[in-house]
DNA sequence: ATAGGGTTAG
């Protein structure tokens, strides 16, 4: 590009400008910005402004700011170009500083100005700030604008007011691709995964139409629920529409495939992709991870470094770090975490990573080195920590360690009963009665139960879900009647029911009773008077599996033949033969009786001619 | 001249 001379006049640099901004090219627009400093002593506002904006693009926000700065004047543009340069590349707290300055400049915000700023509104933390800049928004009549609008609600979703976030979808006269999105996706990672397909479904009736985003939160709602056979059908339907940004689909499309239970699509899906960003490599690695797939994991991340295309992040280094510990592979995982520790790939040590180390120590017995990582690491242990090394201590039966961590635990989360339970084993298991007594009265004071035990089943299409002692599935009594069955006839092969996880203070036949009550046995159940001999039944699970449900499953697969395999909160559980791919690790779970029942199907995630089409498609992986 | 939704982890 020539620039003429001195001559030139602003209009032009104004195009120059704008090419660059379309080019991202950064050089060239330095050269042009150069120029205009030595032709004009300070350019027009507008011209700053487009300068404002071509530096933000660039990822350069210091020279955006500076240039920002120098203004003699600014208008309502020039306040919006720098916020929203700094809301999109994430620098949400100078957004907000910078919104909360032009509010007192005297500068009158427009629509351009809310639907930027509420972007770094986000989480609980911006949620009060978030608010009142509703009600400003109120104030200028923007509520029902659409831009400002899908941004708003997306703020409350995102801080979990999911309520508030529906309440603003309902109040925009009219509806686009993005607001619909927006609201879905926000249902969805608030893992309230039914409400997002219904409502996506609804939506569809109402004739929304759907983008790449959309089917991107709609594959997270499906992999939440493990529902396979929706996912095949959005994924066959994806490819029927030739969609672009296919590769954030593709990173979907392996997230979704492996949470469902079926690492060798999400694997195929992953070999196929002509490109890959982290975001793909970390969906396989953590797909791995979950599966208890150790070697796979760490022989990914090796050939993630060696072809060097993409460098890994903290993400990765969790997925490796917890692909190892699931694996059972402690010395690879303490090497990697070494190699981190000494700065290897630029990736900075955060709590998660010393969270997945410690859960890796003490699954392997070094219940010590474990306590002694927390000691010294440079954060403050989170409840989550604690808890991990206080399963540890269940398992490998160190009370000395236990008691402390169980009392700071309870200190920390007096909410969460399941430290009590394990604490108060604890003591039963040295006979100390006293204490036992004393841990249990203050649970019954303290602690509150969040989420009820549920566990659903996929079978011809339809999501069966159970909740701890449902009497709601249309199929119940057979249901109930078969548990009971099984009870016996697995009885006499040698199960021992195990009562260690049940809260409450009853007796033995009680307790065998609530036991019997645990929605993935129910599940399980079902899946057995439901499914044709030797079909496989794949469980899922929302909190952590019991020690009594997994030995029960391992019981399924050995008496009736089938595989089994149970994906919980934390991982997958394949069991083949009555053996766990788990190798019966894991930190006890929570169990409730007695709640809410519901049975919930969906039959098809798409309209029916759409199903209709996807259906004459194969699979093309 | 300035604007909104998404994919991995927790």
């Amino acid at each position: 590009m020539a620039i003429q001379g001195p001559e030139i006049k602003f209009d032009g640099y104004n195009i120059l400008l704008n090419e660059c901004v379309n080019k991202r090219a950064i050089m060239e627009g330095q050269r042009v910005h150069a120029h205009m400093i030595k032709t004009c002593y300070l350019p027009p506002v507008y011209l700053s402004t487009r300068l404002i904006v071509l530096y933000a693009k660039c990822d350069c926000l210091s020279y955006a700011r500076h240039v920002f700065d120098e203004m003699r004047e600014r208008n309502v543009v020039s306040w919006t170009a720098m916020i929203s340069g700094y809301s999109q590349r994430g620098f949400a707290h100078d957004a907000l500083h910078l919104f909360v300055q032009m509010l007192r400049s005297d500068t009158e915000p427009n629509e351009f100005t809310f639907a930027s700023v509420l972007t770094s509104c986000t989480g609980v933390s911006g949620f009060e700030l978030g608010r009142q800049i509703h009600s400003l928004i109120v104030k200028r009549n923007y509520e029902c604008h659409m831009f400002v609008g899908s941004s708003l609600l997306d703020m409350y979703a995102k801080a979990g007011r999911i309520y508030e976030a529906r309440g603003v979808f309902e109040c925009l006269p009219e509806r686009d691709v993005v607001s619909c999105t927006a609201i879905v996706s926000g249902y969805a990672q608030l893992g309230l995964d039914e409400e997002a397909l219904e409502l996506f479904r609804r939506l569809q009736r109402e004739g929304m139409s759907s983008n790449y985003v959309t089917y991107a939160s709609v594959l997270t709602a499906l992999s939440g629920l493990a529902a396979l056979d929706h996912g095949k059908q959005v994924h066959t339907h994806v490819l029927r529409c030739e969609l672009p940004f296919y590769l954030v689909l593709q990173n979907s499309l392996i997230d979704m495939y492996s949470k469902c239970g079926n690492l060798n699509y999400a694997r195929k899906i992953f070999n196929n992709m002509p490109e890959r960003t982290v975001i793909s490599w970390n969906a396989i690695l953590v797909g791995y991870s979950k599966h208890g797939k150790g070697k796979v994991v760490v022989e990914l991340f090796k050939l993630m470094r060696e072809e060097n295309k993409v460098k890994p992040d903290s993400v990765t280094f969790l997925a490796v770090l917890s692909g190892c510990s699931h694996g059972g592979l402690e010395d690879k995982g303490l090497e990697i975490f070494d190699e981190m520790m000494n700065g290897g790939d630029g990736v900075e040590v955060g709590i998660e990573h010393y969270g997945c180390v410690v859960d890796l120590l003490g699954r392997a017995g070094r219940v010590e080195e474990a306590f002694a990582l927390i000691k010294k690491m440079p954060f403050e242990p989170t409840a989550a920590i604690w808890g991990s090394l206080l399963g540890a201590c269940r398992v490998h039966s160190n009370t000395n360690i236990g008691e402390f961590v169980g009392r700071r635990l309870v200190e920390i989360e007096p909410e969460n009963a399941g430290n009590y339970v394990i604490l108060s084993n604890l003591y039963a298991s040295t006979g100390r009665w006293e204490d036992v007594r004393n841990v249990r009265e203050l649970m019954m004071e303290k602690a509150v139960i969040k989420e009820p035990g549920r566990s659903w089943i996929e079978l011809d299409q339809t999501l069966h879900t159970f909740y701890a002692s449902d009497r709601s599935h249309p199929r119940r009594e057979e249901v109930h009647s078969e548990v009971r069955e099984l009870l016996v006839k697995f009885k006499e092969a040698g199960y021992v029911p195990d009562q260690s996880c049940v809260l409450y203070d009853v007796d033995e036949e009680q307790k065998e009773k609530i036991l019997l009550g645990h929605s993935e046995k129910l599940a399980l159940a079902f899946g057995l008077i439901a499914s044709s001999e030797g079909v496989p039944l794949r469980v899922i699970k929302n909190l952590r599996i019991c020690v009594d449900c997994h030995n029960f499953a391992k019981f399924v697969s050995k008496i009736h033949g089938r595989q089994v395999s149970i994906r919980d909160k934390n991982r997958f559980h394949h069991i083949v033969g009555g053996i766990c791919s788990c190798g019966d690790y894991w930190r006890t779970g929570l169990r409730v009786t007695g709640c809410k029942m519901a049975c919930f199907a969906i039959t098809a995630i798409l309209l029916p001619v759409q199903r209709w089409l996807s259906a004459a498609v194969e699979l093309q992986i």
